[in-house]
DNA sequence: AACTCGGGGTA
DNA sequence: TACCCAGAGTT
């Protein structure tokens, strides 16, 4: 690497921090008052689904459950109800056995290492990197579907990230976070605010963006996205996931025990709707009794 | 490395 | 429609 280019990373960095001292939304998960467990229950909740559909769903949980010890002693059917909409309700059975691994292996405080995290249900990379640097302000590399189009854009040059995360991108990321615990949280914070709300994966606001001029995608002439072709999102319509949602929010909504014919009402295709219920036995979100019929798990 | 796993808002 | 969203776990 050039000097000249280490000085634009230095540069690219100290801009973004610099807008996002004036830019941050106000988050819940952000306020003074927030707990390393509300953190994690953000961080969780947010893996895959959209910061306006959370922001409701993590008040209503973190002032039902405001610790692990609360969450890890809850009815399991409680907490994939209180799941509701969010998706992939997999994370929920995980954070209550995240919580109840805290209780049991933690003292209910959620570890402040990147080992401990990683050790505990649910918690992946970025998950623990997260969750060290916003709940516990320590220095972390915090890689998200965000910063990873922003690196591929101001330093990278392309106008999106390849399909998977790569070794490459990860090397990155460590070699621009910042040595000392405050300021690598910060850019960890300010990297991920600025692909959210200007570094966009469509349209981005170019225009709006503190470090368009460092850019290395608009220097390069802001060439299309190299790797549109491989790229292919996931049928829902019809498929297995759909049938499994549909169930899903039946046993959510019952106050009994479902029966199966009940179901088959509500699915075109019988033998599709035994994958998804079986499925669904096998992950821990759904138990039948005697008589064949379906619930949540007590 | 490639799959699976929800659900809704947006263009 | 298709695409996108503060990913994790399994094969």
């Amino acid at each position: 690497m050039t000097a000249r280019e280490a000085t634009r990373r230095t540069e690219v960095r100290s801009g973004v921090v610099q807008w996002f001292d004036g830019a941050a939304r106000d988050l819940p998960w952000r306020a003074p008052d927030r707990t390393p467990w509300g953190v994690l229950v953000s961080e969780v909740m947010l893996q895959q689904t959209p910061v306006v559909r959370v922001e409701p769903a993590w008040r209503a949980w973190l002032e039902q459950w405001p610790t692990p010890a609360d969450l890890a002693r809850a009815p399991t059917a409680d907490v994939l109800r209180a799941w509701g909409r969010l998706g992939y309700p997999r994370r929920a059975l995980r954070l209550q056995e995240c919580a109840r691994a805290i209780v049991e292996l933690h003292d209910g405080v959620v570890p402040r290492t990147e080992p401990e995290l990683r050790d505990l249900p649910g918690i992946g990379e970025y998950t623990a990197a997260a969750v060290l640097a916003f709940a516990y302000g320590k220095r972390s590399v915090v890689v998200d579907t965000n910063v990873r189009r922003v690196l591929a854009r101001a330093v990278g040059g392309a106008a999106l990230p390849a399909p998977s995360y790569t070794a490459a991108e990860r090397a990155l990321a460590t070699a621009l976070a910042p040595d000392g615990d405050v300021e690598a949280a910060r850019w960890a914070a300010a990297s991920m605010e600025l692909g959210a709300l200007v570094c966009t994966a469509k349209a981005p606001k170019c225009g709006a963006c503190p470090v368009a001029g460092l850019c290395a995608w608009r220097r390069a002439g802001s060439p299309p996205d190299a790797h549109a072709a491989r790229r292919r999102t996931q049928a829902w319509a019809g498929t297995d996931r759909q049938a499994r949602g549909r169930v899903m929010a039946e046993l959510r909504h019952a106050a009994e025990p479902v029966d199966r014919a009940l179901l088959v009402s509500l699915w075109h295709d019988p033998q599709q709707l035994d994958r998804a219920i079986a499925g669904l036995v096998e992950d821990g979100l759904a138990e039948q009794d005697e008589a064949n019929r379906l619930h949540l798990p007590r």
